[in-house]
DNA sequence: CGACGATTTGAAATCAGTCAAGAGCAGTGG
DNA sequence: CCACTGCTCTTGACTGATTTCAAATCGTCG
């Protein structure tokens, strides 16, 4: 193979929703990236920058979050390993909002022209992320949802479900029990409430059997019963658009 | 002129953010498409539904919104004249929310496929409709800040100032005077509050002399002092990367 | 006029937030 | 090896914003 395979989670990524060919493979892998080790904490891209690169994450968690006036922080999207966090970013001339480390991430920043250059170039690859970018939105939408109209339980285990499914998508941990990528207080900001509240929703879950926890990991010991009382479907997350997996 | 001038508005909306030349107008001109009246209410997709075609808005208004189990619902977006309201949902297979219309609307059915020849053919008008994907998601994830943490009067506050200035942006009305689209419980379901607790904000906002009002007409007397306590900056809307006025 | 939807208002209930303090845990440095 | 420091997590008591329920009023349109 003549390119590097630093790229590759990227390329997995695109291959999960329309297939590519070996030029379109190589085009994506050939892309000219730097890359980085970023610190837990570290901001990628602050909200009125004008980004020149778009971050393609390799290992660890990120987070897209928006500041209020008065300091209130709303966690929009968490991203792993696969996701490039900031077409959105990147694309409009100015960010809108910030992206930052959850904990020690590597990451490669590659050139917006050469996205744009490969999205316009190849029509696979420019379908393939516009595809990306919609299911992005589709998240999105359903944390709107979630937050504006479910209450804290619910709220709360709607969250867990759709994590348990996204990190097994990625491999990163099971349907049934995986290790909670935030602490309490980042949940809190993702679901709009506080930390407290958090707290004490993660115990009633815990007290009612839905879900067994310490520290960060938690088991679902039963998924249609938590699905169920968490208002969980998981359409949203197309994924039943997949390709089935390429060799 | 070779072609009708129906979807110019399609032609206008998309020429705010990247230039057209004379092909790209004619090429969106060219697109076939079926002209609808629709009442008011009226579905345009639904949650689930696999549509065939995109849904340019010509005159009125609709939502983009999901529901709960429980039956709550949440309203995403509000869209109007030159928005095509449904490119989230019919690009991905199927719809994962619902399309309706707040009251009579004029509007063009156009083929999804037809919509996807042009974006790939026509780099312009790829990178012109990605562009306005993108705003749509920076409205999207400023409702998401609004909902999940702002209270109530900051939230209204926040919500009037965005209607002035995307209502002054399409020519139907004045950022300091304009006729609000929607009910109070049709705003309550776009800021995540009930019905009742947007009466008494409204009610609230007038007392404080923030803004007039009488039946659904908005007057905002004092544009900073109303954006202020709304912790209002329209960044978020990207109206500086607008281009100038075409001819 | 009558009817229906939208708006307005009040009183009571509740979910979630605030404030404050203690406990657990990991890393650091003496 | 232990004490210290700084997070994160827990817990309790209190407060308050928003919801709920219910009924009255307004406005518009046939």
């Amino acid at each position: 193979m003549p390119f590097p395979d630093t790229l590759m989670p990227m390329v997995t990524k695109l291959q999960m929703w329309t297939r590519l060919d070996d030029a379109d493979r190589d085009a994506v892998l050939a892309l000219p990236h730097r890359l980085r080790a970023l610190r837990a904490h570290e901001f990628i891209v602050r909200d009125g920058d004008e980004p020149r690169h778009s971050c393609l994450i390799l290992s660890g968690y990120a987070i897209r979050h928006k500041l209020t006036g008065s300091g209130g922080r709303q966690i929009m999207s968490i991203h792993m390993k696969g996701d490039i966090v900031d077409l959105q970013n990147s694309l409009l001339r100015s960010a809108d909002h910030n992206v930052q480390t959850l904990n020690d991430v590597e990451a490669a920043f590659i050139p917006i022209a050469a996205i744009e250059e490969i999205a316009v170039g190849r029509p696979n690859l420019g379908k393939a992320m516009w595809n990306e970018t919609l299911v992005d939105g589709a998240i999105f939408r359903e944390w709107t949802l979630n937050i504006g109209r479910r209450d804290a339980r619910t709220r709360m285990g709607h969250m867990l479900c759709e994590f348990a499914l996204r990190l097994e998508t990625v491999g990163l941990g099971e349907q049934c029990q995986y290790e909670l990528p935030m602490t309490q207080e980042q949940l809190a900001d993702a679901l709009g409430l506080t930390s407290v509240h958090v707290n004490r929703t993660l115990k009633a879950l815990a007290a009612e059997g839905l879900i067994e926890r310490t520290n960060r990991s938690v088991r679902i010991p039963d998924w249609k019963k938590l699905a169920e009382i968490a208002d969980f479907d998981s359409r949203y997350l197309h994924l039943d658009q997949r390709l089935p997996a390429a060799t």
